[in-house]
DNA sequence: CAAGATTGAAACCTCAATCTTC
DNA sequence: GAAGATTGAGGTTTCAATCTTG
């Protein structure tokens, strides 16, 4: 994950002079930026329970699945390619938080399947993640999270 | 880079109702899936001309220099660490983009000297940031930046 | 041949250790 | 010893190629 801003400069050579935006600096750099910083923020929270923001989404995703998913079942629900959820949960197997299991019916299918330290870290995780998404949220009243919640789903 | 958003699924088991947050759905997360759908964005404008937001960068704190700067001199600009700058000059300098140049005086520093290729690209991978950038920032109302950037600021 | 999973290679980032030079 | 740069290793992500099974 990229760390922090290294957008800086760019706010101050980029060429949108000419495009009479002045005054309010760059916003799609501002929201880069800003979100760079927050998600440092939870991965270090996460960091402190041995967790990334990515290994705490496989996880919960299997805390949450009414059943034992497939990798590719996995990868589809956190949107990403196959090959990414094999080596997470490469990771995760290693870490013994997670088993992999043959599927009964389809020899091709593998089915990722919670240890009891992996269902007790995944609540552990998620406890701080939310702890740590709080405190971002803080910051920002009430009236202004709707708006600005519409206007970032504009930028996209 | 984390491309796209992974997040949709912990937006909906996260543990904030409880904090009489409904409605608004999760700002931090909508903040950061936000960011990496418009960073993904200028990524896919800049691949078109072999480019990234990484190497841009480096190129454009080159290009803009007063004069030929050390590698730890890139490092500090774009705030990362070292390491980073020697691998991203490796793959400019493959690339024919950056030359490394010893320093004249101190013989441990090594200064990074934009090629004529380099300078070239360098002008055309901005001016395709900007016009990205550009196309991003019309979906939003020109009364609405300046309050996103305030709040963003606050988020941080 | 499609689908599920893995492997190999690459980009991007970080940290710790090392090597050269001051 | 401290500073500048590199190397080695690991994490996260992607793509293309491969292997097994359907």
């Amino acid at each position: 994950v990229l760390k922090y801003l290294y957008y800086s400069r760019m706010n101050q050579a980029d060429g949108l002079a000419e495009t009479a935006e002045h005054g309010a600096g760059n916003l799609v750099f501002s929201l880069i930026a800003a979100a760079h910083a927050v998600e440092g923020q939870l991965e270090d929270r996460l960091a402190e329970h041995g967790l990334s923001l990515a290994k705490l989404n496989v996880l919960s995703t299997l805390a949450t699945a009414s059943e034992a998913l497939t990798l590719g079942e996995v990868a589809a629900r956190i949107h990403c390619v196959r090959s990414n959820v094999t080596q997470l949960v490469d990771r995760l197997e290693a870490d013994g938080l997670v088993r992999r299991e043959p599927d009964p019916v389809d020899r091709r299918s593998i089915r990722a399947v919670l240890t009891e330290a992996g269902r007790r870290l995944q609540r552990e995780g998620q406890a701080a993640l939310d702890e740590a998404q709080a405190t971002v949220l803080a910051r920002v009243g009430g009236a202004d999270r709707a708006l600005v919640e519409r206007i970032l789903g504009l930028m996209q």
